[in-house]
RNA sequence: AGGGGCAUAGUUCAAAGGUAGAACAGUGGUCUCCAAAACCAUCGAUGUGGGUUCGAUUCCUACUGCCCCUG
């Protein structure tokens, strides 16, 4: 009660909980949700799609202990995701978990995904401009990165000195930015980052020691594929999933597809499927270290002690002013 | 046991009597509409002991380890 007069907050109550790939969050926030009457939305990238369960860890509706989730099992694997439909999306789903008087609960790896809810970055001035996007890959494909970079440099100078010539994609959603609304994009990230937090957050990162998650990784890739991952790719397949889409870019189902379509063995998948999930859960963890306000949980420094960990996150819960029901 | 071969980075492979390269792994970073994506940077090695030589990781030799063949 003493921490109700700490701050008159009016923002919303909104808690995160992230972390690389395979350190445990889905176990931690089904205790956290019953804990403080929360409903989980799932900031995962490949969870969104249907018939993808085993390749994404989903958690299944039997597993869930009748705690609500959203933005699981949405889309068809055939679909587009990206941030703007993912905070869109969370848009949409949390009033009816407010109106139901409980807390939503963030849940994911995706730092790109998260900022985008917690910041409300503005996606919104423009349309994507596919047909000048082809254009310009095109372009640079021609011409070379450097043609393309040196075309950024001409209207947008400052975002040609922060993005590297061979990072195309970002040159060219620049030069698209640019195109679209005649003004740089780099004075937008400027002014979108100078945001504060749109909601009453605790923002949670799971971590590890990088050995243990490493293992834990190699695990658990072994665990889906004696669970049946080629069958479940091979099903997508069948149903005309192909590599180029979304869903089909996801840890696990690029491999494998690779491996039904005769391109490598299935040997090399399950290697590349390892390596490439460490290498993510690596990216991961750079992005949480520099994310601002976040609260580490390092499970090791716990001695992996799950009743203490939830003990550390109610205390801050409740700090934050987060209403327990 | 006898004969042969090989010992170079964590791994797979280069090169060379005078500064030992690469790929992958590892590590750090960037990220504001493809983010489970894209991109950047970086650590790191000549098995051990002798000999030849101005100089050896390279040539010679012993040892150790591994591989192949014979029995």
């Amino acid at each position: 009660m003493e921490y109700d007069m700490k701050k008159e907050d009016t923002r919303q109550p909104l808690v995160i909980l992230a972390g690389p790939t395979a350190v445990g969050k889905t176990e931690l926030s089904l205790r956290l949700a019953k804990a403080i009457g929360g409903e989980i939305i799932s900031a995962d990238s490949m969870q969104v799609y249907r018939r993808m369960d085993i390749g994404s860890a989903k958690i299944m509706p039997e597993e869930r202990d009748g705690v609500p989730h959203h933005l699981i099992d949405v889309l068809e694997p055939t679909e587009e995701f990206h941030v703007v439909r993912f905070q869109q999306m969370v848009k949409e789903v949390l009033p009816g978990i407010y109106g139901r008087g409980r807390i939503p609960i963030l849940v994911g790896g995706t730092g790109f995904y998260i900022q985008a809810v917690l910041y409300d970055i503005d996606f919104t001035e423009n349309e994507e401009d596919t047909l000048y996007r082809r254009q310009l890959e095109q372009t640079a494909a021609r011409k070379g990165n450097s043609y393309l970079h040196r075309m950024l440099e001409e209207v947008d100078p400052e975002s040609a000195q922060a993005i590297h010539e061979n990072n195309v994609k970002r040159v060219i959603r620049a030069l698209e930015f640019h195109r679209l609304t005649g003004q740089k994009i780099s004075g937008h990230n400027e002014a979108e980052r100078q945001k504060q937090a749109a909601y009453n957050a605790c923002y949670f990162v799971l971590s590890d020691d990088r050995a243990a998650l490493y293992g834990r990784i190699e695990k658990r890739v072994d665990a889906m594929l004696a669970a049946g991952l080629v069958d479940e790719v091979a099903s997508l397949k069948a149903e005309g999933c192909t590599g180029d889409m979304v869903s089909m870019q996801g840890l696990g189902y690029k491999e494998i597809l690779c491996c039904l379509n005769g391109e490598i063995t299935l040997e090399r998948a399950v290697y590349l499927i390892k390596r490439n999930t460490r290498h993510f859960a690596k990216r991961q963890l750079t992005w949480f270290r520099r994310e601002k306000d976040v609260i580490w949980i390092p499970k090791n420094e716990f001695h992996y002690n799950d009743d203490a960990v939830l003990q550390f996150i109610l205390e801050h819960v409740r700090k934050q002013g987060i209403c327990l029901s």
